[in-house]
DNA sequence: AACTATTTATAAGA
DNA sequence: TTCTTATAAATAGTT
């Protein structure tokens, strides 16, 4: 058996990479490489970590242990980007009385589609054996039952902003 | 000049470390490995890549290229991650409802310390030069404004949550 | 995708 | 935490 030559690695320098080719090899490998290298950690110091990386073509790649959602929402609900502020009743009232009726133009247009999906959810995650969650005063939830009225008003606004984005992005 | 005896690097099973001592070291050496290769790969293929690593003790550490935010805008926008359904009438409706009630609740109690935050900011914010937007019927609301309103709805719902799961956290 | 010569990361020790 | 060193692991260039 005679030993094949090769160049074996090369010192390279960290400067982005113009042949396309090549830049695909290298952020293929890289990426594994990252992925590996945060699952590895998270095993070995029992961490949570989420990891998110858009290739060069604008495609999504992730890495989450346990998921990637719960770290970002746990992140975020600790860093609120944009502004920390509060507001006040008729602020707070003003603002969701305008998401009420964005969801209600929403709704009777291209939302209808997917309707079921949540409700069907709703159904199964009831709470007390009373009531639904979402029937109840406010001041009557527990936590479990308040941190779903956040998911769900999270995935409203999720949901309504990619149809506000598509819509407006028509020429 | 003698040499010093060194073991040397050990190869290691993936497993978790016990010993807090060391967790804590390698831990902290992983993290900085993880966020330069990370690095490396922004560089040498010109790709955003967000990080967050939540620390044994619950401390957050992020890594951004550009930023974290507005990675983390983005895939959330692509990948509503808990579930992509959205919502009828009657749901969406329900939903706000709550959350009305639930920013009154928590307006009237703690939240009234930051008042006048947003409220300066949005009179900032005046739009066509007519009014407010958050005055305007939802149905003339351009995009801009659109977005300022799913701006304000997350910033109402991460404060109010902060504040819920403070409150629950309580002995 | 597989192969290896090298570079790079890092475990243990100080 | 930072430095050192021996060695494990990642990977650049090639096939």
């Amino acid at each position: 058996m005679a030993k094949k030559p090769s160049m074996g690695r090369q010192k390279i320098k960290i400067a982005k990479i113009e042949t396309k080719t090549h830049l695909q090899v290298t952020f293929s490998k890289r990426r594994s490489g990252l992925f590996k290298k945060a699952s590895e950690l998270c095993t070995l110091c029992g961490v949570e970590i989420a990891i998110i990386v858009f290739s060069p073509a604008g495609k999504p790649f992730s890495f989450g242990n346990p998921n990637v959602g719960p770290i970002l929402d746990r992140f975020l609900s600790r860093n609120p980007h944009t502004v920390s502020g509060a507001a006040d009743l008729h602020r707070s009232a003003a603002v969701c009385e305008m998401n009420l009726q964005l969801t209600q133009m929403l709704a009777a247009s291209e939302m209808e589609k997917k309707r079921g999906e949540m409700l069907g959810r709703m159904r199964t995650e009831r709470r007390r054996s009373r009531q639904y969650w979402w029937e109840a005063p406010i001041s009557e939830l527990g936590l479990p039952e308040l941190q779903q009225v956040m998911i769900a008003m999270d995935e409203l606004k999720k949901s309504a902003l990619q149809l506000i984005m598509a819509e407006f992005a028509k020429p």
